[in-house]
RNA sequence: GUGGGUGUAGCUCAGUUGGCAGAGCACCGGGUUGUGAUCCCGGUUGUCGCGGGUUCGACCCCCGUCACUCACCCCA
């Protein structure tokens, strides 16, 4: 029993998953840089009102799920529950939209909600965050999507499934609503008042409702690409081909529906079949309103985000972790104080020649030392004790071929260096 | 916020009708005066989540509480 814990919903993560999770985030960033993306760094909590404006004052994420308190000038402010509605007001407040367009960042950290925490559901989690502003080209809607993509495969994903879908253009989505509204009314309202709430509010949302009876009672609900208008279909119809030419595979899911109020036209899912109730691991979609929603000027907008966590998960699911690397490549087994030092010097030195380097530390006596040398992953142990730095020589071991030579201590950072061409 | 499940060693978990708290793994040491991953031998670690109650006696039964977990809601 520990005295401290981490706060509900806050997981830590140690060796070997912290390295899964550091490499997952990597995969993330990689196809976003060799698409011309560049890095914004941005802070974790933002002026409560921005969120409330950007995300919607009706959408649970603000009306409930939101890590907020004054600070000592009695400011709101609000930890970050998603990163497009900071990167929009960065953007705008460093004028990048008056530059050249279209302007395509990414961005990671931690994000905060908070909810119930669950598997792949937690308070802190990561998302890596990628937005392309000032074009409504349909071809930056389709790259993003196959950057997205490209980041599962390489991580070597392979049941991932990309559900697609349009919410068409405000007005078609104002005149669908009115009509979901209507039919939805006599049946499923009076279920209880968060889904009366919703009918009213965001009727959407209620065809995003998991449970058995709300489900069987919507089957047959009227969908929303029924109503597209012609130009929001046209875009629509063009990432789809984009999509088709890039080799992205896609299922089209008129039902798709998003939990924040900035989205229109374009929207996308990636689904993971294998992780649960929180099976989503990346998602996004174009928010042509969202800069002029935050007093800025019109300019449009697409971007996604990917959870970090449950892309972890998902590869835990499907097998598919990276072998473990090793922590050293020559660890030095030290017998006595003098052969400390100088194995203390030495690792030193491999390390600014770029080799890693590790010891054994404490008087762990030859056994201990050499397990240890064994479970670095090292391929080479130096042995070194009084009789060899006597001999002006270190023991250089081979641990996977047992293999053993005496080398002149002088030459031992140029021989491993050979070695480990 | 709501509901179910689970809390025993660092980790994964056994623990019989209520009768001296265990195993595997891990870790440490020895078998080898200076040689690992295999093998053999030995050893350390416990507020049985916490607080009450019942009982001669509670890890076990009862009540409360906290934590974790899964699911709903919602979302990456």
């Amino acid at each position: 029993m520990v005295a401290f814990r981490a706060p509900k919903g806050v997981p830590d993560y140690v060796p070997p998953r912290s390295e899964h999770l550091l490499a997952v985030r990597e995969a993330m960033v990689a196809p976003l840089r060799l698409a011309g993306y560049g890095y914004l760094e941005l802070p974790v909590f933002e002026d409560t009102a921005l969120f409330a404006r950007g995300v919607g004052e009706t959408t649970d994420v603000v009306s409930k799920e939101m890590f907020t308190f004054v600070d000592k000038g009695d400011r709101s402010i609000t930890l970050r529950p998603e990163g497009t509605v900071g990167a929009v007001r960065a953007v705008l407040e460093a004028g990048l939209e008056r530059g050249a367009l279209p302007v395509k960042l990414w961005y990671a950290g931690p994000m905060f909600r908070y909810e119930q925490p669950q598997s792949g559901r937690q308070r802190q989690f990561t998302q890596v965050g990628a937005e392309a502003l000032g074009s409504d080209d349909p071809a930056l809607d389709a790259e993003l999507i196959a950057l997205a993509d490209t980041a599962y495969r390489s991580l070597g994903l392979t049941q991932t499934v990309l559900h697609l879908a349009t919410l068409g253009d405000p007005e078609d989505r104002a005149g669908y609503s009115s009509r979901l509204r209507e039919w939805l009314r006599p049946r499923v309202g009076g279920l209880d008042a968060e889904t009366d709430r919703r009918i009213e509010l965001n009727p959407l949302r209620v065809l995003d409702d998991k449970r058995p009876e709300v489900r069987a009672a919507t089957a047959d609900a009227p969908l929303l690409t029924d109503v597209i208008g012609p130009e929001a279909k046209a875009h629509h119809e063009a990432v789809r081909r984009h999509l088709t030419d890039l080799g992205v595979a896609f299922v089209d899911d008129p039902r798709l529906v998003r939990g924040l109020d900035y989205y229109r036209r374009t929207t996308f899912e990636f689904i993971h079949p294998l992780l649960g109730a929180q099976s989503t691991i990346g998602a996004g979609g174009r928010y042509d309103g969202l800069s002029e929603a935050i007093d800025g000027p019109p300019l449009p907008g697409i971007g996604w985000a990917l959870g970090v966590d449950r892309t972890l998960l998902a590869l835990e699911a499907e097998g598919v972790l990276p072998a473990e690397a090793p922590r050293a490549q020559v660890f030095f087994v030290p017998l006595g104080s003098e052969a400390k030092a100088r194995s203390v010097t030495l690792a030193g030195e491999l390390r600014r020649a770029g080799i890693a380097a590790d010891l054994a530390y404490g008087d762990r006596g030859m056994k201990g030392a050499m397990k240890a040398a064994d479970r670095s992953g090292a391929a080479y142990a130096v042995v070194l004790g009084d009789r060899d730095i006597e001999a002006g020589e270190a023991q250089l071991k081979d641990l996977r071929e047992h293999a053993q030579v005496a080398v002149p201590l002088d030459a031992l950072v140029e021989t491993l260096r050979e070695k480990l061409q």
